[in-house]
DNA sequence: AAAAGTCACAACCGCTGTACA
DNA sequence: ATGTACAGCGGTTGTGACTTT
């Protein structure tokens, strides 16, 4: 489309929007800008919904319990933060990237320079994200369905979670895994990590290989 | 008070994966 | 098998608010 509008949203775009959405439901976006009327890119009109004015989206601060989820999710995960934010319901990937970018990688680096002072980093203890080759179709973690059916990919996905979990969990000075340290560190609390994670949608049994399922 | 610097957030761009003809 | 359209993602940039000098 020739001369689409860029820029910050007015609020009646907004209102124009949201009304599509409301009318026609998520999805076809690249119908959005005709059906609303508005001279805006498809890419746009979906980022400005999910972002902004998706219902239950969360504003504000990140509590001391978002950062910790993030922190320890970014480290199993690495930068996939669609993954990360279906974990933190209510924040979207956007907010969870620049919170990262501007907080936290930035505590990252400052720590990250303290530890190098005091240990040598090697091969075995950086743990870095594994390519995503997975067969057809890709059974991406927490996006997966449930279709038992599909008994080789489950196998596959098991085998990717165990692997990342491997990393997670072995990073190579004797700590404690990261989803164990979560496990414990929720059960002080009293707090159900379980639940947490309940809407993690695969075909294997995560907490079977959290370890939540014999009361690690 | 004003300029410069910093921060936080919103939005854009380019790329990849998937579906379908 | 190939090309095209579309959706979605992560990296990057732009911008306004706030703070410091």
């Amino acid at each position: 489309m020739e001369g689409v509008r860029k820029g910050m949203w007015t609020p009646e775009e907004d209102i124009l929007l949201r009304k599509c959405i409301e009318t026609y439901g998520q999805g076809k976006w690249h119908l959005v800008p005709l059906r609303a009327g508005l001279n805006r890119c498809r890419k746009s009109c979906r980022l400005r919904w999910l972002n902004y004015l998706k219902p239950n989206i969360k504003r504000g601060q990140f509590s001391n319990d978002e950062v910790d989820l993030i922190v320890r999710l970014h480290k199993l995960l690495g930068n996939r933060w669609s993954l990360i934010a279906g974990r933190l319901p209510g924040r979207t990937a956007n907010d969870i990237k620049n919170f990262w970018n501007s907080h936290i990688e930035k505590r990252a680096a400052a720590e990250a320079g303290r530890a190098r002072a005091q240990k040598s980093i090697t091969r075995s203890n950086i743990l870095r994200p594994r390519p995503r080759t997975f067969s057809s179709p890709r059974p991406e973690p927490g996006l997966v369905t449930a279709d038992t059916s599909q008994s080789h990919d489950a196998d596959e996905c098991t085998r990717w979670w165990s692997n990342l979990l491997e990393i997670a969990t072995d990073n190579g000075d004797g700590e404690t895994g990261l989803i164990h340290d979560a496990c414990n560190k929720q059960q002080d609390e009293g707090d159900d990590v379980k639940e947490d994670f309940a809407d993690f949608s695969i075909d294997v049994d995560i907490w079977k290989l959290l370890n939540f399922g014999d009361d690690a």
